[in-house]
DNA sequence: CTCAGTCTGTGAGCCGTCGCACGCAAGCCC
DNA sequence: GGGCTTGCGTGCGACGGCTCACAGACTGAG
């Protein structure tokens, strides 16, 4: 919590601090913006990103036209996870939801980096881990859980990661990250308006009340966090 | 396709044969009795388990009762993944659901081997990727296909681990892997049987049809097939 | 200011799954 | 054989989410 390194990402923040100083020069400042697509499922991966205060969302498609995100990728980790794996090809769709900055590092200065940084690559395998355990509790959540509290859980989530009360999304673009129609994340949203959790206008969504949407949220929230929590030692 | 190796279980068939022999050593042939549990969610693991005629299914479970399979290994594969990631606790059960063998290591002994031979910590890797890619998609396959094709493809992918058209499995089993109730299966498979694609009696289900069946399933079956195609080189 | 485009609210009807309840039949044990 | 357990079939009401449809409201460009 204590993070005086010259970083805000989590990864690059757990590293010695001198080991961080030679690595910087590789790491390129860039601004994210929000709807940029960083790789396609088969895209061949050309960078990897450690986010500071963007969010990446990563989403599986079937059938062409649903979507559904199984994973959120904030300051605590990376996106381009395959290459920790020795791979290059995204399965998913790795989406910017929050715009913002990051650092990204191109794949062969990755590799290198990699495989010479030990502390870096146990940071990636842990944080590795727990992005599995996150992928597989929400795979239940979005099974077995009401739109409404999945809303509430996916609310939540964000605003741990972007560390603000309010951003701008539609519901639309809600819908795809739930799995869910349009009009279905309407009814939620609105259901958590009346009850003074969330206030939202055209693409603005504030949250007014977290204690009050935690309770409206499933215990998958904290659960992840835990895992997190547990990751991040 | 072609297995010359002394062990049928893919991960390890993938390492050169002498630095095999060196393995063998320390690998004990342990039969897995149905219905086994390897690993609870929060449990220190112990062993990991090389599949030969086994299959594992991992398991999330929310609130305490319904349970969702997120993932299957099989003699593709290796169970104890998280030791792979540099961490020792299972976030998922571990559930034997297809009896037989297998080959096991003691943690510490794994530890050692995995960090000596490159091969297998590169052949883990690759798994890792495609069983975290198989995670991704059946997520967003249990969120938005039917009842009937999900119980379609998840057939097909059994019988594509143990080897068999036939296995022993009651729809109270189904119903916990497919994240539905016992009804809903059974309405499902018996649709199925209808079209004559399968048979079943009393626990004992049986694959006739299997290129009918993969018809019924969704193309999610397909999909999967091929990212562990990629994953095997 | 106007108009077009975007975002949200809402309603009707439908389908799939849930929850519950009960019946039945096949095997197992005494 | 009789009784018990286990596995499967089925029917019904409830409900959440889906499709389709349309209306209002806000916004930005011209």
């Amino acid at each position: 919590m204590t993070d005086q390194k010259p970083t805000a990402n989590r990864v690059l923040a757990s590293i010695p601090v001198k080991t961080y100083q030679r690595l910087r020069a590789h790491l390129e400042p860039v601004n994210l913006a929000f709807g940029k697509i960083l790789y396609e499922p088969g895209d061949t991966i050309r960078h990897v990103y450690f986010p500071v205060n963007c969010l990446v969302s990563l989403l599986t498609a079937v059938d062409k036209r649903r979507t559904l995100e199984v994973g959120m990728v904030g300051n605590e980790g990376m996106a381009g996870m395959p290459l920790v794996l020795g791979g290059d090809v995204s399965g998913v769709r790795a989406l910017v939801q929050g715009g913002g900055n990051a650092l990204r590092m191109t794949t062969t200065r990755f590799r290198t980096e990699f495989d010479r940084i030990k502390p870096l690559q146990q940071a990636l395998f842990r944080y590795t881990h727990a992005l599995m355990a996150q992928i597989s509790q929400t795979a239940a959540c979005n099974r077995f859980h009401a739109a409404e509290a999945r809303l509430a859980r996916w609310l939540l989530m964000t605003r741990d990661r972007v560390g603000l009360d309010s951003f701008r999304l539609t519901h639309e673009f809600l819908a795809d990250m739930l799995g869910l129609r349009r009009e279905g994340v309407s009814e939620a949203a609105s259901a958590l308006k009346r009850r003074k959790l969330i206030a939202y206008s055209r693409g603005e969504i504030q949250i007014l009340d977290g204690r009050g949407l935690t309770a409206s949220s499933c215990s998958c929230y904290q659960l992840v966090n835990s895992v997190y929590q547990r990751a991040a030692h």
